[in-house]
DNA sequence: ATTAATAATGCAACCGATTGCAGAAATTTT
DNA sequence: AAAATTTCTGCAATCGGTTGCATTATTAAT
């Protein structure tokens, strides 16, 4: 038979003829107990291979040392990139980390949070929804004092944190730029508004456009999946505008490259044509020719300070002394955007 | 105070006035409760805001209704893609995911799997580290029936299910499909030999050239970690070698862009003067110019197959009437490796 | 040596849902 | 109407670790 009875604290009890509550404090380091019975315990049970049956324990301790995730795509660079350094940090720590995607979707979203609210996490990391309009589903968790974190997508949230960049100054740095390599019609393209990240980056691109004196057009917006789908079609579009307009700002790689290789198939030449600038610094972007202009998002650093400040918060419940952390980021030219002094 | 006392079964059996057994039958639709009193149980189980406390229902039932997910990386497009497969399935059927990686590391992998089982994972989904040597950190799971399903990173072990592609086919027809373009001196950049992925391929590589008459050349095989760096790396070695290699067969689409990009950058003309081919289809080998030839290999699928596999033996514990599954994959020749032929 | 203070350990009641079995209630059969 | 079934409910033990409080062993103080 394979299956061995399960070793408990009981088990080790009886070998040492001491009582379970003496175990259960050795194998925790209770400063109550002598250093000499410690030692048989915790050697009894390793010898008997014992593991700690969580169940039990977090049924008692009403914790469980587990740590949600909600994004809503896991297969982007810039997703994996983050979780990879949420996973660092939390791993480090001994938390466990569940993960979910809810699909860009409100409704998925809610659903997410419910199975994760469920599943007790001590905290929730999330990156929202393009379409999520409320934060209802949040009150489950805020009305047990479990702490949230946003990161990059983020909102409003009393007693929460958020982890940013300056994504108003990122657009306007972006737009600015391609204002002086002397573009005069600059195409945006972005995501759902609803966003903090889509709609202040579009922000910046307006503040841009007025602080050049250079008019805004909402028929050079266009508002999209942020897929590379998106980038072709818009790219198409961008071929049938007259006057064809001379600059793209995209807010992501994903579609800024697919647009490029959309327009070079027409025989557009960048950045002489049109100039285009990305954002996220996905290494797609170094690759791509000409090398993609772009703003490097500090992904892997976003996904170990949220991660670093919920469990800061878990530990001392009472500390949160910021509602929000930006992030330095950091525009990056390269050649799609750059033919003023080119050599 | 925001905290509210946990809704117990037994705070519904005292306003329902019934037995809580009752309740916790009527909840889970027990066929002994008289429906009427069923209906009463839920209405009042919603009318109080009940969750049900997973712990205590865990520890009784001895299953978390989670599976663990180890992966050497998660930050790659390949990996980010097979989670969200599984993460797709094994939300559908209410399962929750633990994620954590090795870091292409056997310690660290030893370490992870030790972590899942004492979060008492019901199966675990795993890709093997780089130098994984043995697999007797696998026993703390086997011992215990914990079903274990590998993915991509294979090996051989009684009970478990792999499901994989046929890396020997897909190098043998990468190789023999740069041979009938003529190449004759082609360099293999591969990964560590102990995981299958990449001895199969290398197999596959060696033995396309002896079909063809093609001398293997020890020096043209680099073993590496396939990271970018590596790619730029053996491009470099490349750029030394006398005769110049005129082939590339690139375990994976990371190392492979990165060696054109630098192969490019020293004037070389691919694929004239050497013909390129990676493995992945990650999108930025559509992106790449010229485009990268390349394998494609089924990440969502692979993702799927393995939740879903994994999830049946969790619900029926005899099944597995296979050991081993192979999904098909797909050689995608584009301009990164045509010479013949060429329009 | 006796008492006071401190350090270790044990007792027993939790945490909340599950479940085998006994027993009650409702229904059917004789 | 009594007996035999069938359908529902409830009792109480169980899962395994935790923890407040009581108790005992040890050391320090008087």
């Amino acid at each position: 038979m394979k299956i061995k009875k399960e070793i408990t604290i009981y088990d080790i009890a009886k070998a040492l003829n001491i009582s379970p509550s003496t175990v259960s404090r050795g194998l925790k380091n209770h400063p109550h107990i002598r250093k000499e019975t410690k030692k048989n315990i915790i050697a009894k049970a390793k010898e008997m291979g014992y593991q700690q049956n969580k169940f039990a324990s977090n049924l008692r301790q009403k914790h469980t040392n587990t740590i949600g995730v909600v994004v809503p795509k896991l297969d982007s660079y810039f997703m994996a990139t983050v979780i990879s350094g949420i996973e660092k940090i939390t791993a480090q720590y001994g938390y466990g980390l569940i993960i979910s995607q809810s699909q860009e979707s409100w409704k998925k979203e809610i659903s997410c949070i419910s199975t994760l609210f469920n599943s007790r996490v001590d905290g929730l990391l999330i990156s929202l929804a393009f379409n999520t309009k409320n934060l209802e589903h949040f009150n489950v968790l805020l009305n047990k004092d479990i702490p949230v974190v946003f990161f990059d997508r983020v909102t409003d949230c009393d007693g929460c944190l958020s982890i940013v960049i300056d994504n108003y100054k990122a657009g306007y740095e972006a737009t600015s730029h391609l204002i002086e390599q002397r573009c005069k019609r600059i195409v945006h393209i972005g995501g759902n508004l609803l966003r903090n990240v889509y709609s202040e980056r579009f922000n910046g691109y307006k503040q841009a456009l007025a602080d050049n004196k250079l008019e805004f057009d909402q028929n050079l917006v266009v508002i999209s999946d942020m897929t590379g789908p998106a980038g072709t079609d818009t790219a198409k579009k961008i071929l049938k505008m007259i006057p064809r307009p001379d600059g793209i700002f995209a807010s992501n790689d994903t579609t800024a490259v697919a647009a490029m290789v959309e327009l070079e198939r027409a025989g557009v030449i960048i950045p002489d044509e049109v100039a285009v600038v990305g954002f996220n610094n996905d290494p797609i972007s170094q690759v791509i020719r000409p090398n993609l202009s772009t703003v490097d998002y500090p992904a892997r650093q976003i996904g170990e300070i949220a991660a670093t400040s919920l469990i800061k918060k878990l530990k001392n419940s009472e500390s949160a002394n910021f509602s929000t952390l930006i992030l330095k980021h950091n525009f990056i030219c390269r050649q799609s955007s750059l033919r003023i002094g080119k050599k």
